[in-house]
DNA sequence: TCTGGGGTCCTAGGACCC
DNA sequence: TCTGGGGTCCTAGGACCC
């Protein structure tokens, strides 16, 4: 979807449109008191010159989208909004409202379903989509396919969404990228060389700042600069597993299944305080926000019907520093008391000296809450359960190894 | 100008078992 | 006294993505 935020806030404010707006900002969220003051007006009908302004922001918080309009100033997604406001202090500041994100997000996820049903989510504003076996789907080299998702998209939701058709996911993410907004490009085998090899290697997905830096530092700085080394000479310098893979990528080779079902993994919750905190001198107010993040994954549990058997805790600290401590208990948990208990022993294990900026509660190892239930009086199922089963020979494959199943 | 929140996957070492 | 190979599970950190 294109800038999905941003657009799904120009739905509600349209008087917005073409003008600087970014999304951001989190808990001190600026427009409450203007929501307030205009109760009475439809929101398309609140002044523009009425709009809180970036330049007033005063914050920790990050731009999580931008307009493209806002994009020209150079401002863009997980940019500082303290920052941004340099850049562009005209800008309109929205705060984020994930829950209507969350609406749009299902709505056009139905529409894709609805024409084609082999889809894998990507987040809210993302998905792959494996329409080989979709009628007509073949048609000038998909492009029919990917004018109808559009249309019928748009017409349900009035958003905008940019489509990559390519022979597998890797090609077509990049492929996603080549139009925006609004476009659709379809890339194939042959084009490697002429559309891939030319771009930078950070535009593969999963060639991240620190891959990149290394890559740049060995004279890579194309995709087509790294098709060009032989694959003993990446195993080498990166290892047998992303070693494989970037050779694998640079050739655009990428064999692995839109997945349509998968389970959660984790959950959890943090927050970055509005300023430093101290284990000792602020005691109080990180015991209550400690436990409210515990109630907060609690709740995610219930709500999506899950246990979990180990509990742990994240500390950022005011010089950027992670740490993270975790332990599995014998049973799984869901209820927010035993995830505090748990999680205030990991608590204990952590350094506190040090200010901090952010606290977060993690649930992992998780189990279906029916599953476990209905396990009760069954020690041979429950006993299953608590192990991380099936297919453990193929996961302890290296990625490359284990795409080739 | 200090840099959000919610995730997944991988690595590596140590404990422990056969 | 010095030394095998499996294997699983747990823990901590880190890269990366949306």
């Amino acid at each position: 979807m294109d800038a999905f935020y941003a657009s799904v806030e120009l739905l509600r404010y349209p008087q917005l449109k073409g003008l600087p707006v970014v999304i951001g900002g989190g808990r001190r969220a600026p427009d409450d008191e203007l929501l307030a003051r205009y109760a009475h007006l439809p929101l398309c009908q609140i002044p523009v010159a009425d709009f809180p302004l970036l330049k007033d922001y005063t914050g920790r918080g990050v731009i999580t989208t931008a307009t493209y309009a806002a994009r020209q100033f150079g401002v863009g997604s997980a940019m500082g909004l303290m920052k941004a406001a340099k850049l562009c202090p005209q800008a309109v500041l929205l705060p984020v409202d994930f829950a209507e994100y969350r609406r749009f997000s299902r709505a056009f996820k139905e529409v894709i379903l609805s024409i084609a049903p082999v889809m894998e989510n990507r987040g809210v504003d993302e998905v792959y989509i494996d329409f080989s076996d979709v009628a007509g789907g073949q048609r000038e080299g998909g492009r029919v396919l990917a004018r109808l998702l559009q249309k019928t998209i748009f017409e349900a939701t009035g958003l905008t969404c940019s489509v990559g058709v390519a022979p597998n996911k890797l090609l077509a993410k990049m492929a996603s990228e080549f139009n925006k907004p609004n476009g659709i490009s379809i890339v194939q085998v042959e084009d490697l060389q002429t559309l891939i090899w030319p771009l930078a290697c950070r535009k593969v997905n999963g060639i991240g700042p620190k891959a990149d830096e290394k890559l740049k530092k060995l004279g890579i700085e194309t995709i087509g600069d790294l098709a060009a080394k032989s694959l003993p000479q990446l195993l080498q310098w990166f290892g047998k597993s992303y070693g494989h893979w970037l050779h694998e990528s640079a050739w655009g080779r990428d064999e692995r299944a839109v997945v349509t079902e998968s389970e959660p993994v984790s959950m959890s919750r943090e927050t970055t305080f509005e300023r430093d905190l101290h284990a000792v001198h602020d005691r109080a107010e990180l015991g209550a926000i400690f436990t409210d993040l515990c109630e907060r994954v609690a709740e995610d549990l219930q709500r999506k019907g899950y246990v979990g058997r180990t509990v742990g805790i994240k500390l950022r600290y005011d010089d950027f520093k992670i740490a993270t401590r975790d332990q599995t208990l014998a049973l799984p948990v869901q209820d927010a008391a035993a995830i505090r208990q748990a999680a205030g022993q990991c608590l204990k294990r952590v350094p506190l000296g040090k200010r901090m900026r952010l606290l977060g509660v993690k649930v992992s190892g998780l189990i279906s809450a029916q599953a476990w239930q209905a396990s009760a009086d069954d020690p041979v199922a429950r006993e299953s359960l608590l192990r991380p089963q099936v297919l453990t020979s193929i996961k302890n494959l290296d990625p490359y190894t284990a795409s080739l199943f």
